[in-house]
RNA sequence: UGGGCUAUGGUGUAAUGGUAACACUGCAGAUUCUGGUCCUGCCUUUCCUGGUUCGAGUCCGGGUAGCCCAACCA
């Protein structure tokens, strides 16, 4: 069982979770068993940090033999949605992860209610009825212990009794709730009498009317491992101060069923790794919420949005995240990732996906002088020049697609200076370049009586409107001619006849700060204000910006949403969601490198 | 300030008491019908300080710096 199953790649070492179940597995703790829970709350979509979550506990039970759950945390009802429900399974899925089930931490509530009477009965529970300002004044401070709650002693009989009555709804929410007794004095804060029920008074979208109080996260996620039987309940580090009171939860509900077993060997067990900081990036569910309810940006989905599915809209593919998430790593130090890490994982998982495209994005006509006025050729495209045989030949078969080829194109108007010197390789009066797939073409440096070059047309304000050129016929790619070697480099263009207009969504990063979570949260300090006001500072202006004059060709306006393009020379970009044939959308996902 | 956790090039990670390495970034070069990819080279590392040891990035003590904990959130 203990066998994790071979790389394709050369052996990495395991993380030191890894190291710890097959320590375990080996060791015969659980019964030789491994199980892990993916425990989101169902009040958000899944960002990156979540992916990072995802390739952990579902990885790692893949890699040894083990089980994974998905089990959604619904312990608070308020903020809770099926619709968050369904796009977290979705994502995951996408990601391609399987579970064993999918569980709830509400299918738990009624074994978990029984638990909270037992712990009454056995003088480990107790009903408090002073305000949350009261109990948080006695809570103490990190140096200060805290003082017992009048309430602390009662007699169980009567705990119980009032317990029962706040789940009947006639107990308004914040006057009473159930703690646990157990040290006020404890030096960690989550010892100090902790809290196990609240009353809410409000439906849950599973259970309905049937519970008006409802179990803390505290009292609920080590009980829910246990009944479920994970081994390994792995989370992040910010909760390694919760992990003590998780075991004495799970020892008390262990004596609750009478169970036996060592508790060494035979128990769920709290394992805790780094999250995932990412620089430019905001990943709090929180403040993600806000970022959609206020229209900064379009959505959940939207590519600039570090959601799952903002990203895979952005154009990644599930395999580049895990890439990503492969590079990074797991351990205890809480690291701020560089985006630019995610990206380049990004380009090498794209460049052997995405289809080679032309697509001209700042687009200025070159007309070929010599070229036939009606000729229209098909010339041939690849794909994927990655795609390679035993003896290193691009593969042809069925990785082309045909590109029409004429007498006017379009080219970046970035490819043509009229002065561009040495060092440019590209078009210019006297320049010889190679039309990708195409002809090699050049400019004439002949002037016209007033000393303009005669290859380029001007408008009133001196713009460039038009480029003349001559093309050598016997250049045509794959030609025996074409291999001539000359000094400018290859250029992509577009038939301007045979080309589509298209959008072309080009994004920045959202946020001008490198870590805008600790930048809003001193603003928030510094100013005094809350939540998108504290935002706005650091929003970045241009982190879209929409460009609806490029041409793309015909092949590549045909794909389906999220099709993994690369547009020859600029960058990476993926078909939109709501792109459409006639009205071909692309977002940039990453841009070529250099 | 109490408790807990952490510290290896610019960034992330490995080295599990025995020669500090890998990836990314950056720079330079070669190849190229993508200024991409592939390939080559270069730059830059164990927070400080004592100790244990034949030997310390690793173990121990003391500093320093950062993170988490005082929600009826998870």
């Amino acid at each position: 069982m203990a066998v994790p199953e071979t790389t394709t790649t050369e052996k990495k070492s395991l993380n030191f979770i890894e190291q710890k179940v097959e320590k375990d597995l080996a060791e015969g703790k659980n019964g030789g068993r491994l199980q892990t829970r993916f425990p989101p709350e169902p009040n958000g979509y899944l960002h990156i940090g979540h992916a990072k979550a995802i390739a952990m506990d579902f990885g790692i039970a893949k890699k040894f033999g083990g089980v994974c759950n998905l089990r959604m945390d619904d312990t608070n009802p308020q903020k809770e949605d099926t619709e968050y429900v369904e796009a977290i399974e979705r994502d995951i899925k996408w990601l391609g992860f399987e579970w064993g089930k999918v569980c709830y931490a509400s299918d738990y509530f009624q074994e978990l209610w029984d638990f909270a009477e037992w712990c009454i009965l056995n003088n480990k529970a107790y009903v408090d009825e002073q305000t949350s300002e009261e109990i948080a004044a006695q809570k103490g401070t990190p140096t200060e212990a805290g003082t017992n709650s009048p309430y602390r002693d009662r007699p169980a009989e009567e705990s119980l009794r009032l317990f029962r009555e706040m789940n009947s709804g006639n107990v308004e929410p914040g006057k009473m709730i159930l703690r646990a007794k157990i040290d006020m004095a404890s030096p960690n804060m989550h010892f100090r009498d902790p809290i196990m029920y609240r009353v809410l008074n409000l439906p849950h979208w599973r259970t309905g009317n049937k519970w008006n109080a409802y179990p803390m996260y505290d009292f609920t996620h080590g009980q829910s491992d246990y009944l479920e039987g994970v081994t390994h309940s792995i989370c992040t580090l910010e909760f390694v101060p919760h992990r003590d009171l998780y075991d004495l939860f799970v020892t008390w509900i262990k004596e609750w069923k009478g169970d036996e077993g060592d508790m060494e060997d035979n128990r769920p067990r709290q394992f805790e790794f780094n999250k995932l900081n990412l620089n430019y990036t905001l990943m709090s569910k929180r403040n993600l919420l806000i970022l959609t309810k206020e229209g900064v940006v379009d959505g959940w989905d939207d590519p600039r949005m570090p959601t799952i599915c903002g990203i895979r809209r952005r154009g990644y593919s599930p395999e580049a995240i895990l890439n990503f998430i492969d590079k990074i790593g797991y351990t205890t130090f809480d690291a701020l990732n560089d985006i630019k890490l995610m990206e380049a994982a990004c380009r090498e998982d794209l460049n052997t996906r995405a289809i080679r495209v032309s697509a001209v994005v700042d687009p200025v006509k070159l007309v070929l002088d010599n070229y036939p006025e009606g000729q229209v050729e098909e010339m041939v495209a690849i794909n994927n020049p990655e795609l390679k045989d035993e003896e290193g030949n691009i593969i042809n078969e069925n990785n082309t697609h045909i590109i029409k080829f004429s007498r006017e194109l379009y080219i970046e108007r970035a490819d043509f200076m009229e002065d561009g010197g040495k060092k440019f390789m590209r078009l210019g009066p006297g320049k010889e370049v190679r039309l990708k797939n195409g002809y090699i073409i050049a400019c004439s440096d002949e002037k016209d009586e007033n000393g303009n070059f005669r290859c380029i047309e001007k408008d009133s304000e001196g713009n460039i409107t038009c480029i003349h050129a001559t093309y050598d016929p016997e250049t045509r790619s794959g030609l025996p001619g074409a291999d001539r070697k000359i000094k400018g480099k290859t250029l992509h263009w577009v038939s301007c006849a045979h080309s589509i207009p298209c959008e072309v969504r080009d994004y920045n990063c959202l946020w001008t700060c490198e870590n805008p979570r600790d930048a809003i949260k001193q603003y928030e300090k510094d100013n005094g204000v809350r939540g998108i006001d504290a935002m706005r500072p650091f929003i970045n202006p241009d982190s879209l910006c929409v460009n609806k004059n490029a041409f793309i060709e015909e092949y590549a306006a045909s794909l389906p949403a999220l099709s993994y393009l690369q547009f020859q020379r600029i960058g990476y970009y993926n078909v939109d969601t709501d792109s459409t044939p006639g009205k071909p959308i692309f977002n940039k996902t990453v841009g070529l490198k250099g």
